[in-house]
DNA sequence: TCTGGGGTCCTAGGACCC
DNA sequence: TCTGGGGTCCTAGGACCC
């Protein structure tokens, strides 16, 4: 029996929070995101900003040159998390199978509540109304018979959208939509299908499957089944996390000295804290340099045992560090990562029962 | 125009062991 | 003196997502 997915995302989320929180910012183009003079681009933009071609992942400096009469707002996380439980909450009243993606975005798989509700789209309807009645926020929703064709719905519909793709409609709906639109092309992919003369997504379904491993490799099968309408994904409720890091981008360029080893120790105190926070101890540290010519080098480390000790991990930072930095070496960004995580729980049953592993 | 910060997944080469 | 193949772990880089 075919499946009934929902993929459901917030509209232009961040600035949609701020507007409502503000309501002086209604009506008005809203950027959120760091300042142009300490190089941060756009994290979300308001529609009334999108009007003038401000996008996401803008430069800030670029983003205000195209609207100065933009009111720039500094993210608040916190403040998006603490609304994202709110919206999630309402998502799992519809159904135990939600798989978040990020804070404002999730799949449902509602296959078994989709006839309580009459059928999708009447389940679509529910789900923006009850999300409109908690936050007063707005969401698109798109609906289908898998990930695939479910996100690329939610897409198609904004803002405040809802579409909904019948069984068997799943090809012809992605027929005409650019290769781009595909969950894993990005710029990369997508030059690479178009200088082949391939730019929808009926187009890659059309290719020889051969040809389509010459031009993407391995990730030719699960494109071309994905723009067939083919996608067996299920819905993931649980996704353990893998890493934990904290990267920070500096106003100006910084030599090696006591600003960027103050940085480095800064980043390993947030890490440290959130593997605390989360009780998992790292194995591996990762430290992440960029230069001021915008290439980038990591460099890591694995210890025997893992933690989640601050100083531990800006000691092993550091000697990455020392490893790296040449005498007039300028560097834009410095990041700390930690990885191999292991639960706190788990890593005292293996001190314990050295023999069970 | 001058490029964030949080992540996931994949590839490819080398070390090492059997 | 020359030579296997498989498996696992580690490292660096890169594509991609929101």
């Amino acid at each position: 029996m075919a499946r009934t997915i929902l993929h459901a995302d917030m509209d232009a989320f961040y600035a949609s929070v701020e507007q409502r929180d503000r309501p002086e910012l209604r009506g008005r183009p809203v950027v959120v995101g760091g300042s142009p003079e300490g190089r941060g681009v756009v994290a979300a933009a308001s529609y009334e900003a999108r009007a003038h071609g401000v996008r996401s992942a803008m430069p800030m400096s670029r983003a205000l040159r195209l609207c100065p009469q933009a009111v720039r707002v500094p993210p608040r996380f916190d403040r998006y998390g603490e609304v994202s439980r709110q919206v999630m909450a309402v998502f799992r009243a519809m159904t135990p199978l939600v798989e978040p993606l990020s804070l404002d975005e999730a799949f449902l798989d509602i296959t078994e509540q989709v006839a309580s509700y009459g059928d999708a789209e009447a389940a679509g309807r529910w789900l923006k109304g009850e999300v409109r009645r908690a936050t007063a926020l707005n969401v698109s929703v798109g609906a289908g018979t898998n990930k695939t064709i479910a996100k690329i719905a939610s897409d198609a519909g904004k803002p405040d959208g809802l579409v909904v793709v019948a069984p068997g409609g799943e090809r012809a709906f992605l027929a005409p939509m650019p290769i781009r639109a595909l969950w894993g092309v990005g710029p990369k992919a997508e030059a690479v299908l178009v200088a082949a003369g391939i730019r929808t997504i009926g187009e890659l379904a059309e290719t020889d499957p051969g040809r389509l491993d010459r031009l993407l490799g391995s990730r030719g099968p699960l494109l071309r089944e994905m723009a067939r309408g083919v996608d067996d994904r299920p819905i993931e409720p649980v996704r353990e996390r893998k890493s934990v890091g904290a990267e920070t981008t500096f106003a100006h360029d910084l030599a090696d000295g006591g600003e960027l080893r103050a940085a480095l120790a800064r980043l390993a105190g947030e890490v440290g804290h959130r593997l605390r926070e989360k009780r998992v101890g790292a194995r591996t540290v990762v430290l992440k340099l960029r230069y001021a010519d915008f290439r980038t080098v990591t460099r890591r480390t694995t210890r025997a045992e893992p933690t989640d000790d601050t100083a531990a991990i800006r000691q092993a930072a550091s000697a990455l560090l020392d490893g790296i930095a040449e005498p007039g070496d300028r560097f834009r960004l410095l990041g700390i990562q930690c990885g191999q995580l292991v639960d706190d729980a788990e890593e005292s049953q293996l001190r314990l029962w050295p023999r069970c592993t």
